[in-house]
DNA sequence: TGCCTGCCGCCTGTAGTGAG
DNA sequence: CTCACTACAGGCGGCAGGCA
């Protein structure tokens, strides 16, 4: 008999790596030495760690492409889902990497699991608010020579992809703050702000103006912050969960792309552009042997475990789905947080 | 009035089952 | 063996009531 458990994200990760290399129901080697794998890792292999079943992997397998396919999803890229409705073939046409200094112990050649690969947000020209990038598209050069993308945001449909200057708006994703992190959140930040107004819910940049720190309790931290948001003026009271703090900066992201699949004008190597704050850049990648033609729609290659959603909201969110941008819910910004279930 | 706590409902993830 | 579906447990947020 074996219990109920609870997959890591981490293991999560992994699976979904799996799944998504396999576009397919795995067969039992693979999934048998999976589950060793899984079992081999610290989080299984300690003691009075409960190791996972054969079986428990197989079916989290079977539930997963079930449900993806019931919601009309694509398999996941790297550990992040497709945009919903995302019916274009993704091909690794695009990856973005991070220039961090090397202390990556890549795990058996797994590109995900290193620190090269990162996850954005960028701030949609459309409302201004601030949203995850699930695949980038293609890219261009403005008339002024900046540097788009056209992206998917996270949650979103195919039909809502905006061309989003990397310049001006597309930078590392905003972390959201663990309950012990409160003590990092002072008057003067920027951070990421949860804002929820009665036509819409959105992420968007605002300051600290003053925090009143409180006891923590069973459910975490019960501190408050007063935050003034940069695109309205407005100020209000926000609890730790509404906030998302800036990553550390001086992060270089290359944005590789394949050129083969890029538009004809973004026929161009290797151009190095600055962005605010993080850098981000964007370089043709190595040819892709796809040889399609068409615009498609390409994942990011993002790390699965490096940042909030597998690490911070580990413990504090549950997954997200998509939710319709116009509708704008708490679930359009998911990977931070699950807010008015 | 604000804080604390418990209850309730919803959602999600995992397990079980039957059909093909 | 996979797929489709259901059952169930646990987490989380909202809300109300009690209390200082």
């Amino acid at each position: 008999m074996t219990g109920r458990i609870r997959f890591t994200h981490a293991e999560v990760a992994k699976m979904l790596e799996v799944l998504r290399d396999l576009n397919a129901m795995p067969k039992r080697p693979i999934i048998q030495g999976l589950t060793d794998d899984l079992n081999a890792s610290p989080d299984r292999s300690g003691d009075g760690q409960v190791p996972v079943q054969y079986s428990q992997v197989h079916t989290w397998f079977q539930n997963r492409r079930y449900t993806q396919k019931r919601r009309g999803e694509r398999p996941p890229a790297q550990g992040k889902m497709l945009p919903t409705g995302a019916e274009a073939q993704h091909p690794a046409s695009y990856r973005v990497q991070s220039s961090c200094p090397s202390n990556s112990e890549s795990q058996s050649g797994n590109a995900s699991s290193d620190c090269g690969l990162v996850q954005l947000e960028a701030k949609s020209p459309t409302n201004g608010a601030w949203f995850d990038v699930a695949a980038i598209l293609s890219y261009r050069f403005s008339e002024t020579g900046d540097q788009e993308i056209q992206v998917w945001f996270s949650g979103f449909g195919a039909e809502e992809e905006e061309w989003i200057n990397v310049c001006k708006s597309v930078r590392l994703r905003s972390l959201p703050c663990i309950d012990t992190e409160c003590v990092g959140v002072l008057p003067g930040d920027l951070i990421l702000c949860y804002q929820v107004r009665k036509e819409q819910a959105l992420y968007f940049d605002a300051h600290v103006l003053e925090v009143e720190r409180r006891t923590h309790d069973l459910r975490g931290c019960r501190c408050s912050f007063l935050v003034r948001y940069d695109h309205d003026h407005s100020e209000e009271m926000v609890p730790l969960r509404k906030v998302c703090r800036r990553p550390s900066a001086d992060v270089k992201i290359d944005i590789v792309i394949d050129d083969s699949l890029a538009e004809p004008k973004a026929q161009k190597s290797h151009k190095r552009m600055d962005t605010n704050p993080d850098e981000v850049t964007v370089v043709p990648g190595p040819p892709n042997q796809g040889g399609r033609s068409d615009k498609l729609a390409a994942p990011l290659l993002i790390t699965p475990d490096s940042t909030h959603r597998d690490s911070v909201a580990d413990e504090q969110m549950g997954d997200i789905e998509a939710a319709p941008k116009g509708e704008a819910t708490s679930k359009a910004h998911g990977d931070k947080m699950n807010v008015g279930a």
